[in-house]
DNA sequence: CAGTTTTGCTAAATCGTTTTAGCATTATTC
DNA sequence: GAATAATGCTAAAACGATTTAGCAAAACTG
């Protein structure tokens, strides 16, 4: 009671307390209190790939306000392994943690289901059913892609492939719909190569890219990433960026700036993203928003660089 | 007990209460099950910037350790806030978690003590006093910067700038040392910069040398971010790398593959030096170590790239 | 068949807090 | 001064698991 401030104590016995706890070198056990409380002052982080920037800059920005409320943060990189996010949740339903931020890229009937059914906090990063329940913060990405190919096209470009990655992903299908939208508008064919959001997987994609689509004059990549892959393998095949063809990414990450030539890249804000997830579900656990599940969608910015001509 | 799988239990109490359960949808408490074991199944991983990619590299695969364990990660960034990695050793005595991995780059007298009094496992990565009781992983920059002083002076160049990081970190205090006795035994002169452990800070810091050190040919990096802040700095002055001036990092972050011109480094093993301490946190936690304190010492691998003008 | 062992279950203690109820004391009111 | 209110402490009941002790019933032993 004395550590906690609770109840009327008189100050001779609180003083007694202390010097006691000061001596014991006294420490709470979170864990009885946790019991007891129910109460963590622990939340989860589920990213996809921790290897991926984007993910860190959200992480970071999460970290930063749970620290704020007095929250550690735990954190689980599913890596692609199927049904590691619907595992994740059980960190929720064992009381392991009081609330979760989940980046989501892959929809399935199994995480729909059991995110339905656990009654605890929880904010999705990334597309989710309306209808689910919990809170919502999204980028508009398949926006992001338009706006990307607009600035390509207004460049004079008219042979634009799209490299995607898997389309059992959500951001795939966005941002596919987001070229499909932009280069049906102008009257253009379609060119769509395939690979994983990975630096290897956009190497590997413009490697096909390049043998497919050999009159291509601009390689819209679904990711930074996997721009960053398609600039080396274009350096190495002798093909000039901006010149020869124009490369662009999407999430600008920091890696953007710092490759050559710059990638023209969207902002899809990440930091401010992870930053109002962590505020939804603080607000949900602090009982600050107790209503119907809120949804935030972040619109795009354009961020010119070298790899599309901009400035040197 | 059932589902534990402890006691002797007839198979038919197994089919009831493996029914019941199930029908009920229970799951164990987390909170009372590590109260009761005292085991938390829960590590925390300390690191100085999540915002390196050395540290996302460390944190990747002690995560992945962690796992094969049944192990969840807390992850705390200290951030270069005082006293921070003190604060985060009370995870370790409040019962948060069961053991800690610690990337300490400033040793402090309190850190110290406070390292010296918990009574729960933890690896420090990084410099510590021999003496302090915990298991220990360390890569030798000082001879890293060893490697790299010499290749450069290999491909003739007697003018090289040290572009150290703050001496109040142990890692600029050893690779000063590389330095200084490598460009010793060289018979040459020390020049020497310093700025923070960051992009910005390498941008700075060349700038600094090349108002201080017009005739300087080579920029040595105290780390990876660093060397390509300093690329950064010198394009923009016009500066040709590596021509004119080489430069090289530390870390061999995968940054290193992307800038232009690619960066030459020292690898510091950071995915090995992480999977190494958790073993060892693990070792401890099963109590398959339990010993004197061990310490591991990994040696640098010289990575050449363009910017000393290594392969194109 | 008495005596011992094995089997499978129940009840209670424990982990270390937080919170509530209870109960003397002391202080206040009319 | 009796009745009421406030104060400050103690004891006990939670939180939800794990583990131990105990005990009846069944199975074995000589």
């Amino acid at each position: 009671m004395v550590l906690n401030g609770n109840g009327r104590i008189s100050s001779k016995t609180i003083q007694q307390v202390r010097a006691a706890a000061a001596l014991l070198n006294y420490v709470p056990n979170a864990q009885a209190s946790s019991l007891r409380k129910q109460i963590t002052h622990r939340i989860a982080l589920v990213v996809p790939d921790i290897g991926n920037s984007v993910y860190v800059a959200i992480a970071k920005s999460i970290q930063q306000v749970a620290k704020q409320h007095g929250y550690y943060v735990s954190l689980v990189s599913t890596d692609g392994v199927e049904g590691a996010d619907v595992d994740a949740l059980l960190l929720l339903r064992n009381g392991h943690v009081d609330g979760m931020v989940l980046i989501a890229i892959k929809s399935s009937k199994e995480l729909e289901e059991n995110l339905a059914r656990v009654n605890k906090p929880v904010c999705v990063i990334g597309r989710v059913p309306g209808d689910l329940g919990v809170d919502n913060v999204q980028a508009n990405s398949l926006q992001g892609v338009r706006l990307v190919v607009d600035h390509i096209l207004s460049l004079g470009r008219r042979r634009l492939v799209f490299i995607n990655g898997p389309l059992n992903t959500n951001p795939a299908i966005q941002r596919l719909e987001g070229y499909q939208v932009a280069i049906r508008t102008a009257g253009l064919e379609e060119r769509v190569v395939y690979g994983e959001f990975t630096l290897e997987g956009g190497y590997e994609a413009a490697e096909e890219a390049l043998g497919k689509y050999p009159e291509a004059d601009a390689l819209v990549c679904a990711n930074d990433l996997m721009g960053i892959g398609a600039l080396r393998r274009l350096r190495q095949a002798g093909v000039r960026v901006p010149q020869d063809v124009a490369v662009s990414g999407m999430d600008d990450i920091r890696e953007c700036e710092i490759c050559s030539p710059a990638l023209t890249s969207v902002a899809l804000h990440a930091a401010e993203r992870g930053r109002m997830a962590a505020q939804m579900l603080f607000d949900r656990l602090s009982g600050a928003s107790t209503g119907s599940p809120i949804r935030a969608v972040l619109e795009p910015t354009l961020r010119v660089r070298e790899s599309t001509g901009g400035q040197a």
